[in-house]
DNA sequence: TCGTAAGTAGTAATAATTACTGTTATCAAT
DNA sequence: ATTGATAACAGTAATTATTACTACTTACGA
């Protein structure tokens, strides 16, 4: 993978970003330093930082894939009424489902649905 | 909610099967029995039916919605080779989030990526 | 410095989903 | 049972996220 200030400013800001963005706010926020990128080169750089191992996705209801830079174990709160997706920290314990049904795991990922601190008080 | 055959043909069979189709295959399935229901229908009625609490959705890696009728608590496993979704009936332990965030948790969703048993043997 | 191939901008194409429109079916009240 | 309101429908057009394509540009090893 050659280099490209493209793609450093793509994955710089995922990677600094804690709202897991979409393709089209990584354009967005990328365009400030580099204003005539193409949303193409945003789609092809993510989809090859995850390919990489850089990033990873989110997927959440809406039909938009989110991305995210951090890549330390964590799990996700998503609000049903504000949409806001929110890290939490912590380790969760794997199954054994091998034994059983012969899977070999090898990522996780947990989402929690509920209402948020915020929108519960108003 | 009135009651029309096009959606308790969806809801049946949503509910029957085993591999979370998309809005896609359950078109093509009651199309068999009502041949010329319409994809707008099928879309419609999929909405309300998880509004109203009857079925799930499962989000994957690939863009469309998949639905599902068991509504019993349990984890998915996503083969990365095959794409097959397979459910594992077990429960799993919901973290205590609300002390430290405020956030309330209502439901979950555990997806385990990995490769599946028939990916490893070939 | 030069050749090659990865990368890019800009635009066209694709595919899942949603919106719209005129018609039909459900069902509560007469 | 008939009727009137409106939820639901089929069929089609529109939208939107994402992918593909093309001609030009840049990174980088020889």
């Amino acid at each position: 993978m050659r280099k490209s200030k493209q793609r450093d400013a793509i994955l710089d800001y995922v990677k600094c970003s804690t709202e897991h963005p979409t393709a089209d706010m990584v354009y967005e926020a990328v365009k400030l330093s580099i204003p005539n990128i193409s949303l193409g080169t945003v789609y092809r750089n993510l989809a090859q930082l995850v390919d990489e191992g850089f990033i990873t996705v989110v997927e959440t209801s809406d039909k938009k894939v989110h991305y995210e830079g951090n890549l330390t174990e964590h799990i996700h709160l998503l609000c049903k009424s504000c949409c806001n997706i929110t890290d939490v920290f912590m380790k969760t314990d794997v199954p054994d489902v091998f034994s059983s049904t012969g899977f070999k795991i090898e990522s996780q990922k947990t989402v929690y649905y509920g209402i948020c601190k915020e929108c519960r008080n108003t």
